[in-house]
DNA sequence: GCAACCGCTTGCAAAATGCAATTGGTTTGG
DNA sequence: CCAAACCAATTGCATTTTGCAAGCGGTTGC
């Protein structure tokens, strides 16, 4: 769990923070699937193993991505949080998703969050970072966006619609099991 | 080399495609440092090995981010060239470029293009994807563009005034081999 | 003609990954 | 009050990926 410093160029040291296969699954879920808690990081779309995720929570935790606190309600319950580092993703995972988007056999439920988030632009990008200073770091809502729909309230709702109507329009949907 | 499929989730599959160790730097070189052949690749700030480098090129090819053809001027030599997927990759490398000026420890003359590109915004990037469109796809020259200095001599010209500034503004500065 | 260069490939050791089972402890429901 | 479910990991082990160093047959430039 060493540093690696193979270089000092930024996109090298980006790579080393998150550029493995899970590290930014694990950050994709916890700032579109507002998870914090090791069992619903389990739980991921791909199916990561307890063992890999512990290590790269490890990981993201010493390398500033994401701290660790206990949870007040449940003893043996870890909450982990966001950083303003990490939060200051968005952008990045914006454009990602929609570049998937563009050139890879996405799903449409899974990527529905992406394409609203890609027409959402700089603006709304603002708005969920700011949710999410409000979430994970504490901070006081920001005027402009009190009384607003959170950014991902929309992108869940969006993502429900999605499936409802995939699976006919009537029928119930574990909403649980497939976010 | 088969294909992954972990989820149809754009940003999973975005990861798949170049979120190793390695595709993301050889994707670097070729974009900003108009690197073309085996031979140059190999000669990374990083020091990637020739079956690693050997193996990601093939992937990278396979997958559509790049196109491999003969050089005309040399038998043995072999020309990759980017496609429009990778092209539309400037946008997230300029984003992940200027977060990791912002969190990680770079290094002044490594970051200076990324300083560049971010300061330049999404009318330099644009232009830079044209030039790249010139170069790797033989578009013609943009009506918008002739004229202007390309992007990447002036990040070239940036780095070497980094270079040549830390060096004490006298010495002579081995460019070839630092670039 | 010979040294330097061309894009790889090979052999092998080390590290990372992935799976399944399990740990010691806590909380919940009856 | 007790058992079942849940908590965040950890362990052992097999498989896969990575990384280093050396080498390949061939081409090019001097």
């Amino acid at each position: 769990m060493d540093v690696a410093r193979r270089s000092g160029c930024p996109i090298n040291l980006s790579v080393e923070v998150f550029g493995d296969k899970w590290s930014l699954l694990i950050l994709r879920d916890m700032i579109f699937g507002g998870k914090r808690h090791f069992r619903e990081m389990l739980r991921s779309e791909e199916a990561i193993s307890s063992n890999i995720l512990a290590d790269r929570l490890k990981m993201l935790v010493e390398q500033g991505m994401l701290t660790k606190a206990d949870d007040p309600t449940h003893k043996q319950k870890a909450i982990y949080s966001l950083t303003e580092m990490s939060i200051s993703l968005v952008p990045i995972m914006a454009h990602l998703g929609a570049w998937g988007s563009r050139w890879l056999p996405v799903s449409e439920e899974l990527s529905i969050r992406a394409k609203l988030m890609e027409e959402g632009g700089p603006a709304m990008w603002e708005q969920f970072m700011s949710e999410l200073r409000q979430e994970h770091l504490g901070q006081s809502p920001a005027a402009e966006y009190v009384g607003a729909t959170p950014i991902r309230a929309k992108l869940q709702a969006a993502y429900e619609e999605v499936v409802r109507r995939k699976a006919g329009g009537s029928q119930a949907v574990d909403v649980d099991a497939a976010s």
